[in-house]
DNA sequence: TCTGGGGTCCTAGGACCC
DNA sequence: TCTGGGGTCCTAGGACCC
């Protein structure tokens, strides 16, 4: 007996979840996102079927794009409280198994596993929620947990896969740097000009000079990610969000000032009320402000102290958003708190 | 591809203090 | 005031992830 990570990824979550709340819809092409309004909205694909994608419709394009290369798709709006309640009924699942569970996400959980054949166990499991929620989803299994989230990749579709120390090597040193998680296409492209283009690459590169061109944290995380090592522990006491925000991209850019101001007085009330439901106080306000084109800047102000207060948090907003030379068009405006956290305990 | 919304963590520079 | 070293807080931006 030892110990495993498994990482349980939900195969195209959101689209599962509305074909099964829309049955009729199977086999067509569906998008789904924002208000589901193609025409009017510049939102982006939260998903897209297989149907859909066969036409070069993927989740990240606009849904204007999407209207255009798939003029018969489907689209429907997002409804979060859905995926919430679907998520939910996942996760109750997998406490019925003896394992650890770490939500990590709608539709992703890390689960510590002590067993010697996690192979059946991720199958029992995968077949489990199959069972109580008609959902598929995949398994990967890994000495951690960054292993174990690649494996579930390779998992797919509705699969089981084992990546471990002792198929790291053999596995993953061709690869692409960005294969790795926690590397985006900025990072790789910056590796690249450093000669750094394979995981095997970066894993034989000089923590010294990884450090100097990423800093002290960051460059030797790059060469401990290409080692194939990670994060082992599953924390299965409930996440406490460090903060929290609300922003809106405006179907037109914003040119009047009153607009502007009228629309964070709107989301810094959100902001507020959320907090208040959450039961936590506000440290600190930033505004953000997206110019058109696509120039995001934005301007935080420390709270006196830290409230949930609505005219305190407006004041705050409104103070930051006065630093602003709001003299272009605004295509974005948010509002985010970040959280008082409580007191670490030992 | 005219580029959402909601998060997390890290870095760098400046202010300020001793 | 030809001027060190360290700590901490604050701000703004960058990168990544789902």
């Amino acid at each position: 007996m030892r110990d495993w990570i498994l990482h349980l990824d939900l195969d195209q979550f959101i689209a599962a979840v509305e074909l099964q709340r829309h049955p009729e819809l199977r086999g067509r092409p569906v998008v789904v996102g924002g208000d589901g309004d193609p025409t009017r909205s510049r939102t982006v694909a939260a998903t897209a079927t297989y149907e859909a994608r066969e036409h070069g419709v993927h989740s990240g394009m606009p849904l204007r794009t999407a209207l255009r290369r798939c003029p018969d798709a489907v689209f429907l709006p997002s409804d979060p409280p859905a995926y919430e309640a679907a998520s939910a009924r996942v996760m109750a699942v997998l406490r019925d198994f003896p394992v650890a569970v770490e939500i990590w996400g709608w539709d992703e959980a890390f689960l510590g596993a002590r067993t010697d054949d996690p192979e059946t166990l991720a199958g029992t499991i995968r077949r489990a929620v199959l069972d109580r929620t008609g959902l598929d989803c995949s398994i990967g299994i890994g000495d951690n947990k960054h292993q174990a989230k690649l494996a579930s990749a390779f998992a797919k579709p509705a699969g089981v896969h084992r990546l471990t120390g002792d198929t790291w090597a053999e596995t993953m040193n061709h690869r692409a740097t960005d294969a790795l998680w926690g590397i985006g296409a900025r990072t790789a492209r910056k590796l690249a000009a450093l000669g750094i283009h394979t995981v095997a690459d970066l894993a034989a590169a000089d923590p010294g000079d990884l450090a100097a061109r990423f800093g002290p944290t960051n460059g030797p995380w790059l060469r401990y990610l290409a080692l194939g090592k990670g994060e082992a522990e599953v924390v299965t006491t409930p996440w406490i969000p460090r903060g929290h925000s609300r922003e809106t991209t405006f179907p037109r850019d914003l040119t009047d000032a009153t607009a502007v101001t009228d629309a964070v007085r709107a989301l810094t009330a959100q902001v507020a009320a959320d907090a208040r439901e959450a039961g936590r106080t506000v440290t600190r306000v930033t505004v953000k402000v997206r110019f058109a084109p696509f120039l995001t800047r934005t301007r935080q102000t420390t709270l006196a102290a830290p409230t949930t207060d609505d005219a305190a948090l407006t004041e705050a907003a409104l103070t930051a958003l006065g630093r602003f030379d709001l003299t272009r068009p605004v295509r974005l405006l948010g509002v985010a708190a970040d959280y008082e956290m409580p007191a670490a305990r030992a």
